[in-house]
DNA sequence: CAGTGGTCTAGACCACGGG
DNA sequence: CCGTGGTCTAGACCACTGG
């Protein structure tokens, strides 16, 4: 019935996990010092070390020098989601994938999000807008700014077959970025989108930033019934 | 100007960004095996292997035995966000955590939610409605189930201090959940956040899980203007 | 079957920071 | 100051899996 018993710094991980559970290191315990733990359950330091730094990356417990381990008091958790290619979001609804390029021009990128990314008055920028389909039906419609300072080769780049999505995805040196999701009416991507303006939708925000300089900023407005799921 | 180097492992793991950043290593590519790698880097295999490791938990490399270790074609990298106490999330936005029960009574569950969390048609539950407040402005309304058989002592539990949120962080040993974000008209809970029924909201649905057993099920409807931010 | 990553060990040094 | 976690090392064995 029960899974194989984990060996090695799972058994451990596993068994400093069942004592916070059941309470037998209550919220806000310390805990044994690692080389207590080590001669208890008779394994190395190191080993020890391994199983109890995962848990305080899950935010289990919090660890300090000298202070030792102790038991977080109201764990704040971590809920993670995967980011992938747009087309790969909807293989994995089970879903068969499609794109329209709208628009590939020069409009220009809107001063306020310009300042937000640290793009600078100069700096040539391309526009991309799309719509992505699952199924033959609107999925998500995107508007897109590109920086072709960071991307030079996006001004030339065709998104007629390949989305700006997967372009950068495969061409940008991406290190870091940022997602905000809101609601919103769905407003002028109503019409791509099939519904009706003031119809509730989620938009995503989201910005990317290479090693040093800001590639791109995006606003994904997501057809009705979208919804975003994690897991903790 | 730059940042003091880093020594250790991650001094490597930096290299080993910077070699994948610059395309030194090409996405697909084949890199050096750990040993290699160690002899010219000057340091042991198990250094390398922790770095490497965390680039690969970070979606920028997979590894396999045998095969050794490649640059991913198409990073799939994971968004993360941090789940917290209402109270908290309202204090890291700057604002004064207020807090307010609407009903604390045995409103049955809904049976589709019952079935969706694997809660048996005979367990009792309690049923409890509040609205968490930022600067004694709505913030999010809160409206909650909980399965008594998993938390028994909820039943006594008082709720007009302590939101139902906080009380579970404390006394439940949750271990996992899912977290379903989506975008909605505010319907019933509009007279709550102050707003038109139709108002575009966001809505979180939240399941929890102890160990083994269900804990609790939330929906919460948040005033509009939320929005959730995440980092990658 | 053999090469690669996954992990364990025993010992060591060090940095941080509580007392 | 000095205990605790953070990390490194050299060596070893093992598990998986590609060729």
């Amino acid at each position: 019935m029960s899974r194989a018993a984990p060996t090695g710094w799972q058994a451990v991980h596993d068994e400093a996990l069942r004592r916070i559970q059941t309470r037998e290191w209550p919220p806000g315990a310390l805990i044994p010092g690692e080389e207590d733990l080590a001669a208890e359950l008779g394994c190395a330091r190191a080993t020890v070390n391994r199983a109890l730094r995962e848990l305080a990356e899950a935010g289990l417990l919090e660890r300090r020098r000298k202070a030792g381990t102790r038991v977080t008091e109201v764990p704040s958790r971590r809920a993670q989601m995967s980011i992938s290619r747009i087309a790969e979001e909807i293989e994995t609804r089970g879903a068969r994938p499609g794109y329209a390029l709208i628009a590939a021009d020069d409009t220009p990128m809107p001063p306020a999000r310009r300042h937000a990314l640290g793009i600078g008055p100069d700096t040539p920028t391309r526009h991309v807008e799309a719509l992505h389909l699952a199924d033959g039906a609107p999925y998500v419609h995107e508007n897109r700014w590109i920086s072709l300072a960071a991307m030079p080769a996006a001004a030339s780049a065709d998104f007629t077959t390949m989305s700006a999505n997967e372009w950068l995805l495969r061409h940008a040196p991406f290190s870091h970025g940022t997602l905000d999701y809101s609601a919103a009416a769905a407003g002028e991507a109503a019409s791509h989108l099939g519904c009706d303006a003031q119809t509730p939708v989620m938009v995503l925000d989201r910005a990317t930033f290479g090693p040093e300089t800001p590639i791109t900023w995006v606003r994904l407005t997501y057809a009705p019934g979208f919804h975003l799921h994690m897991k903790i």
